[in-house]
RNA sequence: GGACAAGUGGGUGAGUUGGCUGAAACCACAUCCCUGCUAAGGAUGCGUACGGGUAACUGUACCGAGAGUUCGAAUCUCUCCUUGUCCA
């Protein structure tokens, strides 16, 4: 959530920086406002009740000494009607706030580059260079049917477009990328954790998926449950409301889990293959952090998702991603994109963000600096999503005669010899 | 699925004939003092959020969550959640 005081102080700057990012300036204004209008509407009601709060203890008093309470009785129950009112207004005032405050997006860091979307981000590395082909690179999905790795069919048939089945080396591939990826993210550093793949409410509006991404979430019938849309609700979330000792900063944790997402608004967007699924593979790595840190970390977290491309000798870009094509909550976001030969294009395959402290200040994830309680910095970024890393070696690794080869790194998961 | 019990500050844990308890005590932690020898003694401070004030300080809210009774609730009532024990 954005912080209403430095909006208040700074509004023309903040008003700025949002506004990279497509947030209407009436928004903002609204916000500014409201927020004035509760500030007054909650020292009313604190006059209010100081006041009777003083009268209830002169009651005491009173009885006490068994004086007459029938006139302070008077004056008390004419105060409480005040009160209830003034309850009303503060409550109407706060929760027309918070429906604002909780659907404006972060702000951008100062060095993310202008930009509407996707064709605006800016390149900033690419590592390895992909191998010449000597005739045309079929796409994943034909030598994935080929070798019968991957059965679309039948996902379709079990539950519908964007599902398939995995068989065999398919199915163990996916397996093998799971183990080497914890496995290479824990040589980093970072904590291995498993996590429920459903959570409630309160866990997606603290990383910031709702209240406004209501439609692309998986919601489980008669309860307040969601299906996760990625690991980051659940490990940045299991802080939630929680002042995290200082000696702990930075963790680092990975997590392996399914993730479930409708795509509402992908229609007819890579409505082949396994590219675009509504339920996919994903390692993601999670970092809590104090502010001063959070850059290193940050940084970290795209070597480490690199070096697993590298490892697997998979060709890939770096991407900084542009004001216009930051996710909601991020501040500051880089892709990785590894080369489709198939597709001759490079295509995203992790997403590494730090929200700064937008998604602490929601989910009131602290510590103690001090004697003060700051908001920390919460990060996440895959390494890697599954499902299109076992793509990319399907398309990069393919021969002429449609076998794919195993990358070194992977045959130890594989039982195969080295 | 049924029965019973419990849910308090970083931790342990008092407080349940409603007011003097935002919360004892202990531990942990911080600062200071004493002393000197492997371990110990003393003092003070120490929950969170929001608001007012340059500041000292001060107001409001919070004792699992929500609702209710009352002038006033951690303490009474109801619902829910969680945990523990026992039964099926």
């Amino acid at each position: 959530m954005i912080d209403l005081k430095l909006l208040q102080k700074d509004f023309e700057s903040i008003g700025k920086k949002l506004q990279r990012k497509g947030v209407d300036i009436a928004v903002l204004q609204s916000l500014k406002l409201k927020n004035e209008e509760l500030k007054k509407a909650k020292a009313d009601f604190e006059t209010l009740q100081a006041l009777q709060n003083s009268m209830s203890k002169e009651f005491g008093a009173y009885k006490r000494e068994g004086k007459d309470i029938s006139e302070l009785k008077q004056r008390v129950d004419a105060n409480k009607v005040l009160i209830t009112q003034a309850l009303d207004v503060q409550r109407v005032k706060q929760e027309e706030l918070e429906k604002i405050a909780m659907g404006v997006a972060n702000i951008p860091d100062d060095e993310v580059p202008d930009g509407k979307d996707e064709d605006d981000n800016v390149e900033i590395k690419k590592v390895l260079t992909p191998k010449e082909f000597t005739y045309a690179p079929k796409e994943h999905w034909e030598l994935a049917q080929d070798n019968g790795w991957i059965d679309f069919e039948h996902g379709a048939k079990l539950s519908g477009s964007r599902f398939s089945v995995s068989y065999d080396m398919g199915a163990k591939l996916e397996r093998a990328l799971i183990n080497f990826m914890l496995n290479f993210n824990g040589s980093r550093g970072f904590t291995e954790v498993s996590v429920p793949h459903m959570v409630n409410r309160t866990a997606l509006e603290g990383t910031g998926q709702l209240p406004k991404f209501e439609n692309d979430l998986y919601k489980i019938e008669g309860q307040e449950m969601y299906m996760i849309p990625t690991a980051e609700v659940p490990l940045t979330n299991l802080f939630q409301d929680e002042i995290v000792p200082y000696d702990l900063l930075p963790i680092k944790m990975t997590g392996y889990t399914s993730c479930y997402r409708k795509e509402a608004g992908a229609a007819g967007r890579d409505t082949r293959g396994m590219i675009r699924q509504h339920q996919f593979h994903k390692v993601e790595l999670v970092c809590i952090t104090k502010e001063e840190k959070s850059d290193t970390v940050f940084n970290e977290m795209i070597e480490c998702a690199s070096d697993i491309l590298t490892a697997l000798e998979l060709p890939h870009r770096l991407v900084q991603l542009c004001a216009g094509d930051l996710g909601f909550g991020a501040a500051k976001t880089v892709d990785i994109e590894v080369w489709l030969p198939g597709q001759n294009q490079y295509r995203e395959i992790s997403s590494i963000s730090n929200t700064r402290d937008f998604q602490a200040r929601r989910a009131k994830i602290r510590y103690k600096d001090g004697k003060k309680n700051r908001f920390v910095n919460t990060l996440n970024g895959s390494s890697l999503a599954v499902g299109r890393t076992l793509v990319a070696i399907m398309e990069n690794n393919q021969n002429e005669d449609g076998s794919i080869d195993i990358p070194e790194v992977l045959k130890p998961y594989l039982n195969m010899d080295v």
